[in-house]
DNA sequence: GTCGGTAGTTGAACACGTTCAAGAAGGGCG
DNA sequence: CGCCCTTCTTGAACGTGTTCAACTACCGAC
């Protein structure tokens, strides 16, 4: 329906279309009061007030309140690969690029921690378009993804051959993993999603490092069968 | 506030309550109504009217829509206790009890795939007394871990004695991991879920049987130990 | 410069979940 | 029977997300 039209603008930088100040006004204002408020407490007709907008408005650049947590995921990603620039620059060793990467997510979302919750939330139902599994994510899912592969590809770690195409999508889910965690970490300055990341990585690592290793080959390559057969 | 008014009578049955029956058709009138449009097709203003009831009455019994939602969980959760028991009488061997016991739930679940799936999106949020971690949702936590703890009770397996009292509750983890798949399946009939279950169980049994042996020591102690410091 | 079409904007209106003050029904006790 | 107290029931009213027909602002074409 009638959602981001500067992209469904024929040519033209999108950055110039004459919609494009109010959207971003309206996301902004948006965010802030996420921030401020929590996802629950903020209505659209706040938003809206708050934009110096009508209500209609916001419907015309977002589909829904919930296509505003999209846009906060985009903006998280794009965050969080810069937040983990310095590391992939700085680590070699697999473990530790992992580490970094995943301890640069949790920092890019830390200050959103208790309303972001919420917006997992949503996340989490499969019919809907904001689920990280969907295809409208697809987006930031795939950067998201390729991120863990400049983890694997800048690292001086061996992997066995089979396991290499597939395991930057399963760290990504691992990734995932963490998350749901951090959701529902209710320790101060979640505090355990950092232990379960540093309590984690080694044995990841480990478990990739003996992925080579003949003995287990069949093993491996039962786990990833069973994987390539999941996938859609 | 006002919910279970049955469970907080003085004494006496609460079957017998006054409202029992009025609770029971409210409730199996949602589990219909969800079954034949979906959750949220399904009004508030349409479950009274079918009831027979006023709306108000309806939050008289069940705090908001979503608690309708934690009684289809603890329905499922004895239709799954029910389903699972010939298998527990049936099999020996760890794989066998644990294989049947998932598919068990699975197909205890499996007429209501499609509206269940947006139940658990309510379900992730961590701040929701819905989510399967939360202390509303310990009772039937608790059923459903004991049910694992009766799949190695009953079996042949030789536990690592470390493992073991943590073991009921990863296997209900595994569960969860299960449906979490299960809900995004869009395969028909959900014959994916089925091949998830039938591809990890021999993982997860062998996983287990070399739990005990002495060179994996340590990575059996690290993985426990960081579960224990996770556990809140 | 005016005309036409698209992009952008408005706010009242709708359906929904939820609340609550008011009342009805039941039952124990004198 | 009359009284009182708890349990139960009612439906109008509130605030919310969302829709939509109407309107305005802009811009290129002639």
């Amino acid at each position: 329906m009638t959602e981001q039209p500067a992209q469904t603008t024929t040519a033209g930088d999108p950055a110039t279309a004459r919609g494009e100040q109010t959207r971003q006004l309206i996301r902004d204002t948006a965010m802030r009061l996420f921030r401020e408020r929590g996802y629950a407490q903020t209505t659209m007709r706040a938003i809206a007030q708050e934009a110096g907008v009508a209500v209609g408005n916001a419907y015309y650049y977002f589909g829904s309140k919930d296509h505003l947590i999209q846009e906060f995921y985009a903006q998280s990603q794009v965050a969080h690969r810069a937040a983990a620039q310095p590391v992939l620059d700085r680590e070699e060793a697999f473990g530790a690029r992992l580490a970094g990467v995943l301890h640069a997510g949790i920092d890019v979302l830390t200050p959103s921690h208790g309303f972001a919750a919420t917006f997992f939330k949503t996340a989490a139902e499969p019919t809907s378009p904001l689920s990280p599994f969907s295809a409208e994510s697809s987006g930031p899912r795939q950067a998201a993804i390729e991120l863990f592969g400049e983890v694997l590809t800048g690292s001086t770690a061996k992997v066995d051959a089979e396991l290499r195409p597939q395991l930057p999508e399963l760290l990504w889910l691992a990734y995932m993993g963490v998350i749901l965690y951090w959701v529902h970490d209710r320790s101060p300055g979640q505090t355990k999603t950092r232990q379960l990341i540093d309590g984690a990585v080694p044995l990841i690592d480990r478990l990739v490092a003996l992925s080579r290793l003949r003995v287990l080959r069949p093993v491996t390559r039962q786990v990833l069968d069973l994987i390539r057969t999941l996938r859609h």
